[in-house]
Parts: C-alpha cells; sequence; structure tokens
DNA sequence: ATGTCGATCGTGAAGGTGTC
DNA sequence: GACACCTTCACGATCGACAT
C-alpha cells in the first residue's frame, strides 16, 4: 500500500469516486485479509463445541454483536497499518454516541478527516437487512462512505488454534454515503404505500416519516434497509455523477452476490453432511445454477417439475433441493415414474434431517 | 409459488411514571 | 423513598399478509 495515497484518500481530498474506488480496490481487500488470518480470526472463535443460539430470534442478537465486534476489529487492524507505514499523526477513533457515522479518521489536533458507517451481515441470515437510515442532510458528501462486511462462520483456517467455527469475511463493499442516500430518498419517496390516505411519506426533523389511511408516524425501521435501496432501471433517477454511477454499479453487484454467498455456504455445508464425495457444479443452459455431491443436488433457481426432472437426468441426482432468494427450500426426490416433493417452502436448518428420514 | 413490503423482535443500557 | 412496570434507542434481523 502507498503511504502518499493513503494520506491524500484519508484526508479526502480526491473525488468521492476515486476514494470509494481506492477503498475498494486497495484498502479493504488488505484489512480483509489481515482479518481473516488465524491471529485475528482466533479471538472470534467458538471452541470446544461451544454453542451459539439455534432460535431466529436470538440469532439476531449474536449478529448485531458480531457487527460490533467486527467493526471495531477493523478500526484496529487499520491503525495497526498506519504506524507500519510511517504515518503517525493519523488515527482511527470510534464514534461512541450513537449516531452517524461508526468510526472517524483524525489528526491528533481531533481534526475529522474520512468518516465511515460499518455495516455487517451474515452471509445465510435468510433477509439480510441492516438499516442504512441516515438522513441526508447528516451526511457529509466529501468524507463520508459506507463499508459493507459479508461474513460467516467458518471452520477452516485453522492451524495451531483448535476452534470449531470463526468468523471469517468474505466480502467488503463500499458505498460513496450520499449517493447511496440519493438512491435510496429517489427509490423511498417515488415508492409510497399504497394507503396513504391524504397524507405524504417523507422527512421531519429526525426521521423518516410514513402514513397509513391518513395517520402519519415514524417509519417503523424498514427505510434504508440495505436490501430494498434502490432497483435496476428504476424510472426515477437522481443526478447522475460519477460517485453516483460507482455506487449504483456496486450496489447491483452487491445485491446479487450477497444472496448467492448464503446458497452457496448453505448448499456445500448440507452436502458435506448428507454424502462424502467431491463438489461438482450444477450446469444449465451454460449458467452455474448450483452444487452437487453424488445424487444430490442444490439450486437457486425457480423451476417446473420438468426442468426438476431435467436437470436430475443430466446430473445422475436422485434429489434436488431448489432454493429462493431467502433459502426457503423445495425438495424433490426422483422416482422411477414420477417426482415427490419432500418438502416445499422448508426453512434451511430443517432440510438434512428431512432428506435424511426419506 | 415466489417476491414485496410493513410490522415486529431481543438485547443491554437507561429514562419515565405509577403505586404504596 | 422504594419498587414495579412500561418505554426508549440502535443494531441486524425475521415474520407474515398480500401482490404479482
Amino acid at each position: 500500500m502507498d503511504k502518499e495515497e493513503l494520506i491524500k484518500i484519508l484526508h479526502a481530498t480526491e473525488s468521492p469516486d476515486k476514494i470509494a474506488k481506492w477503498l475498494r480496490k486497495q484498502y479493504f481487500p488488505e484489512i480483509m485479509n489481515r482479518y481473516n488470518l488465524e491471529a485475528s480470526r482466533k479471538r472470534f472463535g467458538l471452541y470446544r463445541n461451544e454453542q451459539i443460539p439455534s432460535n431466529e430470534r436470538n440469532l439476531t442478537d449474536v449478529r448485531t454483536r458480531m457487527g460490533v465486534l467486527i467493526e471495531f476489529e477493523l478500526a484496529r487492524l487499520s491503525n495497526e497499518i498506519l504506524p507500519e507505514l510511517g504515518i503517525e499523526d493519523v488515527f482511527w477513533s470510534y464514534v461512541v454516541a450513537n449516531r452517524f457515522p461508526d468510526l472517524e479518521i483524525r489528526e491528533n489536533n481531533g481534526n475529522r478527516l474520512l468518516r465511515l458507517e460499518i455495516k455487517c451481515l451474515q452471509c445465510i441470515a435468510e433477509e439480510k437487512s441492516a438499516n442504512f437510515d441516515t438522513l441526508i442532510k447528516d451526511i457529509n458528501p466529501n468524507t463520508d462512505f459506507v463499508i459493507v462486511c459479508l461474513w460467516d462462520w467458518d471452520d477452516g483456517g485453522n492451524d495451531t488454534c483448535q476452534w470449531d467455527l470463526a468468523p471469517k469475511l468474505f466480502k467488503m463493499y463500499v458505498f460513496h454515503a450520499y449517493s447511496l442516500a440519493q438512491l435510496r430518498d429517489t427509490y423511498w419517496l417515488n415508492k409510497p404505500p399504497a394507503d396513504l390516505g391524504t397524507g405524504y411519506q417523507g422527512f421531519d426533523v429526525r426521521y423518516a416519516v410514513t402514513c397509513t389511511d391518513s395517520v402519519f408516524s415514524k417509519e417503523q425501521g424498514n427505510y434504508g434497509k440495505l436490501t430494498r435501496i434502490w432497483k435496476k432501471d428504476f424510472a426515477y433517477r437522481p443526478v447522475e455523477t460519477p460517485a453516483l454511477l460507482d455506487t449504483e454499479a456496486e450496489y447491483i453487484k452487491f445485491q446479487r452476490e450477497i444472496i448467492r454467498a448464503g446458497f452457496e455456504i448453505l448448499a456445500k455445508k448440507q452436502l458435506s453432511e448428507l454424502r462424502n464425495g467431491e463438489i461438482s457444479y450444477i450446469v444449465y443452459e451454460g449458467q452455474n445454477i448450483g452444487y452437487a455431491v453424488e445424487d444430490v443436488g442444490y439450486v437457486m433457481k425457480a423451476m417446473r417439475k420438468s426442468k426438476v426432472q431435467e436437470i436430475a437426468l443430466q446430473n445422475r441426482l436422485s434429489i434436488l433441493v431448489s432454493m429462493t432468494e431467502k433459502y426457503r427450500s423445495t425438495i424433490y426426490k426422483m422416482q422411477p415414474d414420477s417426482i415427490d416433493e419432500l418438502a416445499k417452502n422448508e426453512k434451511p436448518k430443517n432440510v438434512v434431517e428431512i432428506i435424511n428420514q426419506s
């Protein structure tokens, strides 16, 4: 990493889209590598059959806490890098008050430079939905960025430490905060609920405000959900700047990849519990739509029974699991002359047992 | 039958109000 | 004043009715 370049970025003296690209291509890949080293991961691991809740409601608590811990560790690693490069007068600080953002780069005199909001999503969460609800008026277009960390528990990477599982970062996404907020608001304001009545959907001094049958209320926490911010080809568009286009492209990629990442982890894990062979891809019409081991396959694509049969035949499968975007599964079992549906709309945690019992 | 979208949850800090 | 009980917040998420 180039010292002079890093100093320029941290001082936010480059254009926002250039900062976003640099953070995305140079900086956070290095941070992610360091985070994923055994020396760092071992401090977050689960050892000797330690368990975390499996119940959905309490799982969320663990995810929230992991979010805080990852955020802290990113800053800690960053503060390790600075002196390595001989930068002594700048540091990453934690914003203690519950307000935007999470981390601020500061000079020793307290002057604020780059500011970062960290969001963490677990790959296999059924509906990944951290909220970015900071109002535009609170965002500085020159210094503020949103960093999304995609993580999950992973049993690999332990050489000297004997953890069962430790969190691993799979991908980090960088968004220009102001552009992301513009996309969010352009979408939200132009897509109010159908039952507004005579009211409006908008903002007061502190919050997004929504309206149902002419009764106003503080928005309940759906505004700014990361998975609901923007849609490709939406009819209304904010003013296009390089930063906005960069953020839009990153967002579209993000939306697709985070769903796929969870599917990959779930499919591979369940396949390894069901069969012992090597994992292969399931390819359909030139597209990689899933994974198979021996006679069991997982795909993430809606399909009719005729197509299920075709894919099963091509890949010599007797069991095919088809997952939706929220990893709800339909389990098909091939019979000589027909196809049985072992389960429909099933949660991921039940799938392996259903297959084993059939 | 899948995707969309509003409503709601559990946590650990704490503040606010009511009852004795 | 002591205590019970309800509500607040941000966080990352899940639920479930309804639209497509």
